[in-house]
RNA sequence: AGAGAGUUGGCGGAGUGGUCGAACGCGGCGGUCUUGAAAACCGUUGUACCGUGAGGUACCGGGGGUUCGAAUCCCUCACUCUCUGCCA
């Protein structure tokens, strides 16, 4: 989240990139935002005098007790009544107005960098590359639901009986396929000089709320009952969270993590007839690449995680366009984010398979992720992206590559799948 | 899952109601000594919030309570360890 000295410090910038953001009312949140913090901070001078005042006497007590004077005791003793009862008051309106503040802050979005472009809408997103040659299909070609029929490599009506809609069962060279892009992902991550993690897939609240999944997008995670654990929507809540309340040394600088999880998601409200096959799933598999940066060294990471995204888009021979997100577009939490999408030629789509953003200090601070510089803790830098996420991948290698023949395996695959055609 | 024992500063470990933010040891940092280093000795060494500052306040796993006063007593939750049970 943002911190209140900031906010304070630079009001115009921090409402004019909360509008870029879609925040409509922002002017008048963060007056409101002010206002709180001006009564916190005065609450607690005054909360700190009469805990001063109540605590000299209570010293005062002690020594009076030990001196046998009794007397002298019980006079003290009748002196604080009054001060305890105020004491009480300040303390909770201390915290009344702490945890305000806190709500508010929790539910007020990262700002948006300058370079980000206005807009509220995907049409508002700028094209900043695009890559790759269009396939030529033949007249007859289909799109990847049906081709996955006819090759029985996912079966979505199994998914339906074991769990429902958008938990597909993949089979037979579906399944190795599956298995072939993670290790793939993985193994490329590694020699890109990620460290790989295992996470646990389950997160708690503090977790939820340490990356802004919490309160955010509360209504986007399954909940597990009788627990106040989620299941993550994302390999970046485990993986970022691991550095919740840490303080980094700058040697360890930056840190550069990369997991695989499945990620669950309730994708409440965004269901409908026009997300088919594996366009939109409730489970789906994904490699996620993290990282832990020096403020001052943020954007350059996040350059150079897309250009790592885009390499692995080309080995894969996958047509793709990146899009650098407007205002309105972006997540929560993002201070700048690029989307990749390959184009998958059958269905005549562009995908999202990829969304790699910097949230410069905004989930540090939730998190506690900070670093001594010049003996002063400072939040540090968080950033990811999926390094890929596999569904859509899987669509567009299915329609791009398919044939009479069967679909062609990606040449770097097929050391992994140990078949280089699906047929 | 049941029974018991724990959770104290970077680490180890005292402290069971009163000048305790916390003994002591280790580690870290600075210094003396040394050509340099080691050893020895001296000093210093948590975090956050409030305050222009002097300084103040809070924090001994989390939350709540008792008390004039809580690291210390009570309740509750989480976690760790040991034993029993179950299990991949």
């Amino acid at each position: 989240m943002l911190r209140i000295a900031d906010i304070k410090e630079n009001l115009p910038k921090v409402t004019k990139g909360l509008e870029k953001k879609g925040v409509a009312d922002a002017a008048a949140q963060l007056g409101e935002l002010v206002k709180l913090d001006d009564l916190r901070r005065k609450t607690q001078m005054e909360m700190d005098a009469a805990l001063n005042e109540s605590k000299t006497i209570s010293k005062q007590i002690g020594v009076l007790m030990q001196s046998g004077d009794k007397e002298g005791a019980e006079k003290a003793k009748a002196q604080t009544g009054e001060l305890k009862s105020k004491s009480k008051n300040l303390q909770d309106q201390l915290k009344e107005a702490e945890e305000q503040l806190t709500q508010m802050l929790y539910n007020l979005p990262n700002i948006a960098h300058d370079l980000v472009p206005e807009g509220k809408t995907p049409e508002d997103n700028k094209i900043v590359l695009e890559n790759g040659t269009m396939p030529e299909l033949a007249e007859n070609a289909k799109p990847h639901w049906d081709l996955i029929e006819q090759y029985d490599i996912i079966d979505f009506n199994l998914g339906n009986k074991i769990s429902g809609a958008g938990f597909p069962v993949y089979k037979g060279k579906g399944a190795k396929l599956q298995r072939a892009l993670i290790n793939f992902f993985l193994d490329e991550a590694a020699k890109a000089g990620f460290d790989e993690v295992q996470p646990p897939i389950v997160i708690n609240t503090d977790s939820g709320y340490g990356t802004g999944q919490l309160p955010d997008k509360e209504g986007q995670m399954y909940g597990i009952v009788d627990s106040d654990l989620f299941l993550i929507p994302t390999a970046e809540v485990p993986i970022t969270n691991i550095y919740r309340d840490v303080m980094l040394k700058e040697e360890d600088l930056p840190v550069r993590n990369v997991g695989y999880t499945p990620c669950f998601r309730r994708e409440a409200g965004s269901w409908g007839a026009h997300v088919r096959g594996l366009n939109r799933l409730h489970q789906f598999d994904k490699v996620e690449i993290v990282q832990i940066t020096l403020p001052e060294n943020s954007y350059a990471a996040l350059e150079d995680m897309c250009t790592y995204v885009e390499s692995l888009l080309e080995k894969l021979e996958l047509p793709f366009r990146k899009l650098l997100l407007c205002g309105g577009d972006m997540g929560f939490t993002s201070a700048m984010t690029y989307d990749m999408e390959v184009y998958s030629a059958a269905q005549k789509k562009w995908l999202e398979v990829s969304s790699v953003s910097n949230f410069e200090s905004y989930q540090a601070n939730r998190l506690k992720l900070r670093y001594k510089k010049d003996g002063q803790s400072t939040l540090l830098h968080t950033l990811n992206g999926s390094a890929l996420a596999l569904p859509r991948i899987v669509a567009a290698i299915l329609e791009n590559n398919q044939s009479d023949k069967g679909i062609a395996v990606p040449k770097v695959l097929q050391s992994y799948t140990g078949f280089d055609l699906i047929d």
